[in-house]
DNA sequence: TGTACATCAGTGAACGCGCGTTCACTGATGTAC
DNA sequence: TGTACATCAGTGAACGCGCGTTCACTGATGTAC
């Protein structure tokens, strides 16, 4: 069970500190999460931090990496519906976004809390909407095509979904929920977010 | 034109920081800013700031405390339109938000950041939107009076109607556009949110 | 297999930078008589 | 109106706290022979 090699032990530490990261992130946020709250979480001494990251700015970026890679893993191989005339298709892609922000709560949180403070981060956090907004792109092309009129030009139109998406998402998944609201499950969710954004885009009751 | 009194002159000082705190905040970030650069952007020594505010979060403090003052007058007088059915009810409600946003930016950003780190703060942000929310309540109850489908149970319409406005204005508003992108207009942007808007709660064209 | 040395992950006390905050001082305004 | 003292806004150098970062040290693993 426990690893003997040198190369092990260290993997070991750096998969205990990044682990330890993202539940400190989560309890306190990123921005008041100080290097020994990770290391103490992770029952290293302060200095071990050192051997794995040059600083918690490179921490988040190792934990996007890990992110990334399970991004792609979750795209592929999934039958990806494209046609946003119909609503199976937004709420196809509203299930992945949401499952997404689920999974991978602490560190989109820390990104985003990252992203108010540091340029490189926030350059990060708009490339991600970005990669986003790209493959909802075309898909907004069906929209038109079946006869519908967008509620404005395509790029407004994609900054409104993405806006609406990415918040509601964060409200309820990586903050405490307000006061005496009382958070949907994922369903209710998925189904709401699905509800406002077909009718939003097509003008179509649903 | 240059006050003599003591008072006045203190009051000219705590103005002067908050115009500069302002502007500052404005620039590079409620979070990033040190308390010598808002005396620095003054023209004061830093000893100064600590005979007006004791902290960056009491003048933050009085930075909110101007603007709800500013708020208030904002909505007297004004000639309310509540019934949301007709598109013109959202598009008045939209239009002050937007007003608003666009009035005290540097505030909203300042406020928006500390909401992060600071938990007294991040109350006063979820009191700000949920006295927005009680407002619109009243108002979703012409909807379904109509005869329409709200898309979801009020309470979480409500949020994404908020989570919808709120973080658009605060994209093109608060934060520099993203790359390549052409910010519009406040007449686009109001015409933009009011239809999704409509569309979203209603399931009526528009 | 055994011994002697090298290398490396981890330790935690100490260092030092950045920045918030203080405070003795200045000069101008206010008050007392 | 004038003089002497009190008060206060503002100044900026200096102080000190918090926390990121370093580094001499330890003990265990790896390597040479």
């Amino acid at each position: 069970m426990t690893a003997t090699s040198r190369k092990d032990k260290a993997a070991e530490t750096e998969t205990a500190l990044k682990e330890a990261a993202k539940r400190v992130f989560a309890a306190k946020g990123y921005l008041n999460t100080k290097i020994t709250d990770i290391t103490k979480e992770a029952g290293r001494a302060a200095g071990s931090f050192y051997n794995h990251f040059a600083s918690k700015e490179e921490l988040l970026v190792a934990l996007l990496a890990d992110l990334s890679a399970a991004g792609d893993e979750q795209a592929s191989g999934d039958d990806h519906l494209s046609d946003f005339s119909d609503p199976a298709a937004v709420r196809w892609h509203v299930r992945q976004y949401w499952s997404f922000y689920r999974a991978n709560a602490p560190t989109m949180l820390a990104l985003r809390q990252a992203a108010m403070v540091n340029e490189d981060f926030a350059t990060a956090y708009a490339t991600f909407g970005a990669s986003e907004a790209s493959d909802v792109e075309g898909h907004l092309a069906h929209v038109t095509a079946a006869g519908l009129r967008l509620p404005a030009n395509t790029q407004l139109t994609i900054a409104m979904m993405y806006q609406l998406v990415d918040n509601f998402a964060q409200m309820w998944l990586l903050s405490p929920p307000p006061e005496g609201w009382e958070p949907p499950t994922d369903e209710e969710a998925v189904e709401a977010l699905t509800r406002f954004v077909y009718r939003g885009i097509t003008g179509r009751d649903y």
